[in-house]
DNA sequence: TCCCGTTACTTGACGTTTCAACTACAACGG
DNA sequence: CCGTTGTAGTTGAAACGTCAAGTAACGGGA
């Protein structure tokens, strides 16, 4: 076990790494929020269904692309349901499963959130990167990541870290 | 407004960004948690605590320190106060303010977390990063954080981003 | 066919964070 | 000294996530 004290550069490197992950999630949550009613997490739940060609995704293919568990899924999905932007459905090939789908309400939601969604994109991750440096950041973040993770997006989009 | 699409690049760039910022506060907590017994926010206070000279801090300066709402700190002190961590003490000098002060229990608790805390800190972050980038990461995380945070963490530690 | 392990959820309780009040004190200007 | 404004802190309810438990159905193998 190499235990080499932790030097001062080090102690920074932590406190910047520390202070992106306490600030950075609640605000964007916050401009997403503001912007368009939804939270990040919704946003996703929603596009998720949106880009499915079929519209209607079974909940636990959801929670599998929104890497959130199956309970919390069926929380966030009771809500959009009462909120009007998704409906259940009931799955016939098997009878365990249930399929998600937009309403009209929810599908305009999504649409109305996108550009809100692309403006936070920018303004929080990409216009703070200049562009000949995109690749090298892409690779930093992901050896950042826990490594099932990050063997995970590189199988989703075939780049490598 | 120059709204250039946004291509593949940067949505991979996004999708890891996001990634990022959803797996890795759960992974620290749980590292931290299952270590320590505190989460990484319980940990930072008790720290905030035993590093000051005096040894008892405002709850005001604490909530700054751990960039948090008095609300959230005063819930979270007094969860620390029924585990014995913690000790609320008057403030003579302004009687709007309280002191927090570390019991013996609360100061053990600290000491024993400091080595599980470093291990995670290198395991998450340190040790995936060859240390002639340390500098590079901190100016690249530096830029990703909005821009009062970096300004205040550079006044803190003295280092440019 | 019956059981057994697995998968797909749902639900309720619980812990934590946030939000919106509210109290109390301080500091300042007139 | 009074009113106003700002700061320090508490509190209770609501929102959200997690955990443990339960239900129901699928998919084998004996």
């Amino acid at each position: 076990m190499k235990t080499a004290a932790i030097g001062e550069r080090e102690r920074i490197l932590w406190a910047r790494y520390n202070a992106l992950l306490t600030t950075v999630p609640g605000m964007i949550d916050e401009r997403m929020r503001a912007a368009t009613g939804l939270s990040r997490f919704q946003f996703m739940l929603l596009e998720t269904l949106s880009n499915d060609p079929e519209g209607q995704v079974q909940l636990a293919d959801v929670a599998r692309a929104a890497d959130s568990s199956l309970s919390r899924l069926s929380h966030a999905i009771t809500r959009l349901e009462e909120a009007g932007l998704v409906e259940r459905r009931a799955c016939e090939s098997d009878r365990r499963a249930s399929w998600a789908v937009l309403t009209p309400a929810g599908s305009k939601a999504v649409a109305d959130a996108r550009d809100a969604h692309a403006a936070v994109m920018r303004e929080v991750l990409l216009d703070r990167i200049p562009e000949d440096r995109h690749d090298a950041a892409i690779a930093f973040l992901t050896s950042l990541l826990p490594d099932d993770v990050a063997g995970a997006c590189e199988r989703v989009d075939g780049v490598q870290g």
